[in-house]
DNA sequence: TATGAATGAGCGTTCATTCAT
DNA sequence: GATGAATGAACGCTCATTCAT
């Protein structure tokens, strides 16, 4: 499963899961992001994970647990690494200019986003149709990337003099890039390829506009 | 129905939509655009439609039909309005500034994807699942509307003699900016609320950087 | 289906039930009387009914509504003739002697019994696992029939002047006497079979016992 | 738990239970008197054992053998002292009167039943469902209950030269008593509750009843 | 043509029973 | 012997689809 990197994927503090439930996970995780939560078959993903379906049943006590317990991974694994001070290294490396801040920035973005791809399908798609995901899903931005990545325009504000610079339009505009080039990236491959190639310059176009022109 | 303005939306060209065919699509909109394909009962489309169940399998054999009966609509509705000379008016208003030309470009996509908010969601997440429909998006996309959009950044480009800049890369960046926008809006209408009154800024911010620096 | 003599059975003042619902709730008290509630399966109700196991879900939402249903039909078939005048006949009829009213009230309870035995046993089982048919039950007999019988008791006390007879005790005793009876019949028919034949010598023992002795 | 005094209530002669064998059957007494034998969980009744579900199934080799198991017991602590001479006493005890011996009749039994009420409940619930128990439950009463109780009666008979009554009407009326008043007390306690008190009374009333009035 | 009752395949879930450790 | 994880058949229930009226 290209998603999953190694079997640790899944073992993040806080939580113990069994071997079991890893299977369960991944497989849960293959078939939703195929098919949709709710068209997948607990049938599908219990002999995708090579059990059986009382077995699944003895891990998770109903499906919807199954989509549920998704959520923590993801704040573990997308979430989390956005908000730590490391990936936005506003401190640090004030050396750095500003194109490189967002071109890191962006990479970063770019690599999580890419190494949780199935994950985040499930959590964005179905959060449309279940509360308490879209609820945890608007939290995380709302408190904690939202204000991180202002954090880091502000930063760069002062030290490049852009007073004029409304922050939450760039922190809209900088979230609305990441997303569209995913999204572009996934629908129209052919056209909106390698996304990692085009940051440069998006970054460039970006940081550019902010400046003040003569 | 907030989406369809009046008795004439389905009937466009090339089909004969019978009254009833349009019942059941208004209230197949509503349904599924609420619950999501999966989730929508034939039965509840049938009463919203306030028809009989049987009727509504005289008009699409199957539940699966009627949701790409949807997808010539939003092409009609959606698509069409983007690639006409008329969206773009590259030609006849010469004389109107780059920020213009783009600020109403971004203007009438939000007019129509608010028009077709409803029909867009179902497409756009459903096409994640039915390939077909995925395949429809992505035809339009890359011979309609990608071409329709580049050819205006070109002929700005010659307006402006912003030679250096990437065509390509900026028609990601505008639709990016789009599909963000909208997305934003609706999972963090709080904080990234008003989309139309925040396109005028971004334009600027997205025009000052195409253009060169001293 | 011996329980159940004509098709108008179930149709009841105040309830107008479907032919369709008439037959399962036949089905019904066939199977459930005959394994129990639990053991009891909706596809063996169905098809004994005549019908596919939708069908049945389209009368009653759930099994336990199934159940439940029955309650109205022993309310109105079993406990609802019991608290009637006519059953009593304690106005009418005061130069019939103690003897003979018991009598007639052993005999009507007998056949009352006798024509719901199923649905009967069906509700007291029942009642030990489901509260609200425990209470139903409770209710109706310490609100109707221990009322009703012993207005009969006190009015034979006054007629044949048994001052020292406790009331509550030979209500208690009939009451036990109908019950040991039924279930006797139905445990040990080959030694305690015929039940009418032996009300005659019954009534005199009790009528005896509350007689006053020389 | 109330039913069994102590650990040597299982024991008993021509079996031997091990520890674990009765506290299964402890457990399951338990359980399945609170629930039914079908809504008990064999996992539930193992767990209440102290022991995991896999040992339980050493121990009896289906849920349902643990049901049948409980059958000898019932004979040995419920039926075998009915017939014993001891509980009769019809011998040694020639001077007591017929009250006398009665009531020490229902109140041997009153005191049987409590101690075995449980127990009893499973064995006469699930004899409704399972013919073996129902078949054997009967050939208990009809060779050794009834017998040993018209014994009883035909002694009294003769002691007290009622030679109009018919045994077997009072052995039905004794026992039908026994039963009426053990499930009044249980289904209309308020009503019926304390059932000892009314021995008393409902002896004297029976005995009354069997007298030739003058 | 329109109906809505009837269908039955297929779902999520349970639980008695098995068996490797 | 004791465990408890694993099993899978069977359950209650849903709902897209059919068809007699």
């Amino acid at each position: 499963m290209e998603l999953v990197k190694d079997s640790s994927y899944f073992t993040y503090s806080g939580e113990k899961l069994s071997e079991k439930q890893i299977k369960i996970l991944e497989a849960a995780i293959m078939i939703i992001s195929k098919n949709g939560f709710n068209s997948s078959r607990t049938s599908e993903i219990a002999s995708q994970a090579g059990i059986s379906e009382g077995t699944l049943f003895r891990y998770y006590s109903s499906k919807k647990e199954i989509l549920l317990s998704l959520l923590p991974i993801v704040i573990h694994h997308f979430f989390k690494p956005i908000i730590e001070e490391s990936f936005i290294r506003n401190k640090s490396n004030q050396h750095r200019t500003i194109e490189d801040e967002l071109k890191y920035y962006f990479h970063k973005h770019h690599q999580l986003i890419s190494e949780n791809e199935r994950l985040l399908k499930i959590i964005v798609v179905e959060s449309l149709y279940f509360p308490e995901i879209k609820l945890s899903f608007q939290t995380f931005m709302k408190n904690s990337v939202v204000p991180s990545l202002e954090k880091m325009i502000e930063i760069q504000k002062k030290k490049y003099k852009m007073k004029n610079v409304d922050t939450r339009l760039v922190s809209k505009t900088i979230i609305s890039l990441l997303i569209g080039h995913v999204l572009l990236q996934s629908y129209l491959p052919d056209i909106y390829g390698n996304e990692e190639t085009s940051f440069e310059t998006t970054v460039n176009l970006l940081v550019n506009g902010m400046k003040e022109k003569r």
